[in-house]
DNA sequence: CATTCATGTCCAAAAGGCCG
DNA sequence: CGGCCTTTTGGACATGAATG
């Protein structure tokens, strides 16, 4: 054996690589010769040896090189565009009367596929370090608490399936996460140890991290659970400069949502009926997060109510889920309807565009008033019962009502010029509205129930305080008193919100900043600011 | 300029096919 | 079934754009 020798043997392990010479390289392989992983000599014009022998048309491959393509960033967005919403325009052609066609169909529950693919998943987060999984009992418990306190509020899932799916351990983990991710943001304090997280922060951040790292390796081929991954993800946000906030999820969320059509009306599409349900509900939580969000920080809804004619949310969609009262019942549907008024309030109030009418406020105005009129009994505000919860839909209805009116009615400051600012603000109604969310809030605060608001109470609340400042500064002796007791009955909300939403938190510690220093330089001499900045999570 | 990282090439080992 | 040849595939290393 004149080579097999030891030395040779030895050196394996190592690097038996002879350099590999730079120079004949080619720059860029053919399609075959790529495939095949092997060297290709294509030179421009001239078919590479292998295809020449094979035979085969030598075309070279399509190379990303060169080319300007961030992936990281906008991946989801390339996932929109590239995945969804192509195959979908290309097909569409022929497609005139029927709006969904199977190509945007998820896999069946029964797939045989479903463990690979939750195989894939763990095997995923395993390699990058973030697995990290529950107890049966704690993973239980978080499911009690998403479905008792969260699930009605925007019923994205379907209870019974998804349970089932759980224990059968076929469930997307994406989805799962993502659901934990808004459980650990609204249970009991003492149910974060049982996550084996230091903090509720901290069990958030880490299924946070999980479900976007699942996302963004796009490892679930069933479309529906990516929407409603990425719509539960919408209600993570870390702070101020996190790219990534409640808006860009959310507008994932619509532009998935709409590759697949769900902002069409299904009822030509053959769809089952169990489907059908789903995909509305789906759609309704979307608009009347994407309308809520909108109102709350300023930007644009993604949403266009004249792309849509999806049916108006019925509680019969609801149906089947395990349901106590009629309140619970009734309360995404009220949103729903509520969201198509407020979505034509924050776009014809503050577009960029001025273009409302007189006459189109005045529709705005009534209806709204008819709005408030037509809530069934059930969900009309009647305090809130400590105990049972009973009454905080109710809470939370009045509370997202109201921020509308004040969003509608809020007078704008008087120096600009009077012409434009009159159109729209009228100060009492914005009064009452605020001072309406500050009472409730204040039943809320003393029932013990704060971490179970949903998020839009930050911005009501948020815009009461704007209001009772506003007062504030131009009350009498009384209504200075009063106004000061509501102002901090707000800012003990936001205070105590912040558990729940960081995000309340830092809007506070931005609003006290800027009070502190308008102070300062005298323009009026506030109320005493109470120092929040740090809270021991009990006495306040 | 150095570093980082996704993308691309192609070596070499494994797997597959065929024949006597 | 062993030897020889072809095809497939894992992965080391090169490359170049973006970023520090």
């Amino acid at each position: 054996m004149p080579d097999g020798s030891i030395s040779d043997v030895m050196e394996k392990p190592k690097s038996r690589r002879n350099r590999p010479r730079a120079e004949d390289r080619i720059r860029i392989a053919c399609r075959r010769c790529n495939s095949k992983k092997v060297k290709c000599d294509a030179a421009p014009g001239v078919p590479c040896s292998g295809c020449q022998i094979a035979q085969v048309d030598c075309t070279l491959i399509d190379s990303k090189r060169g080319r300007t393509f961030y992936a990281g960033d906008s991946f989801s967005l390339t996932y929109a565009i590239h995945d969804v919403l192509a195959p979908f325009l290309s097909e569409r052609l022929n497609y005139q009367k029927r709006l969904h066609f199977p190509i945007a169909d998820g896999f069946d529950p029964s797939d045989i596929g479903r463990e690979n693919i939750v195989n894939g998943q763990v095997t995923l987060l395993r390699e990058r370090n973030i697995l990290h999984r529950l107890s049966p009992d704690a993973l239980e418990k978080m499911l009690d608490v998403y479905f008792r306190w969260f699930h009605l509020a925007f019923p994205v899932v379907s209870q019974q399936n998804f349970l089932q799916k759980c224990l059968r351990n076929q469930m997307s983990l994406l989805v799962l996460n993502a659901l934990l991710l808004v459980a650990a943001t609204i249970c009991d304090p003492a149910d974060i140890a049982l996550t084996g997280c230091e903090s509720r922060q901290h069990a958030r951040a880490v299924f946070y991290a999980q479900a976007k790292a699942l996302y963004d390796a796009d490892l679930d081929p069933d479309k529906v659970n990516n929407v409603t991954a990425v719509f539960l993800m919408s209600f993570w946000w870390s702070g101020s400069n996190d790219e990534k906030d409640s808006w860009h999820w959310l507008g994932i969320a619509v532009s998935l949502a709409q590759s697949l059509g769900m902002h069409r009306s299904t009822a030509k599409s053959h769809m089952s009926d169990e489907k059908s349900k789903l995909w509305r509900r789906i759609w309704w939580c979307i608009r009347i997060r994407d309308t809520l969000t909108s109102g709350s920080i300023g930007r644009p809804q993604h949403i266009s109510h004249m792309d849509c004619d999806v049916e108006m949310l019925e509680s019969s969609d609801m149906a089947n889920e395990n349901l106590l009262g009629g309140e619970e019942e009734m309360y995404a549907c009220q949103m729903a309807r509520l969201s198509i008024i407020f979505s034509r309030v924050v776009s014809s109030r503050y577009a960029a565009v001025e273009s409302a009418s007189p006459s189109q406020k005045a529709q705005l105005e009534s209806d709204l008033e008819n709005f408030r009129l037509q809530v069934p009994a059930v969900l009309q505000y009647k305090g809130v019962h400590g105990e049972t919860g009973r009454g905080l839909w109710s809470a939370m209805l009045l509370m997202a009502y109201n921020f509308g009116v004040i969003l509608l009615y809020r007078p704008t400051s008087a120096r600009g010029d009077t012409n434009a600012s009159n159109f729209w603000g009228d100060r009492p109604k914005a009064m009452a509205a605020a001072n309406e969310v500050t009472r409730v809030m204040e039943d809320i605060l003393s029932s013990s129930l704060v971490r179970l608001c949903q998020i839009h109470t930050i911005p009501a609340l948020f815009n009461s305080l704007s209001m009772h400042v506003f007062s504030l500064c131009t009350s009498g002796t009384i209504g200075r008193e009063l106004a000061e007791n509501r102002a901090r009955t707000c800012m003990l909300g936001l205070t105590c919100l912040q558990e729940s939403w960081p995000v309340s938190g830092w809007i506070l510690k931005l609003f006290v900043d800027i009070i502190e220093r308008l102070r300062q330089v005298n323009f009026f001499d506030l109320l005493e600011v109470p120092n929040y900045d740090t809270i021991d999570g009990r006495s306040y």
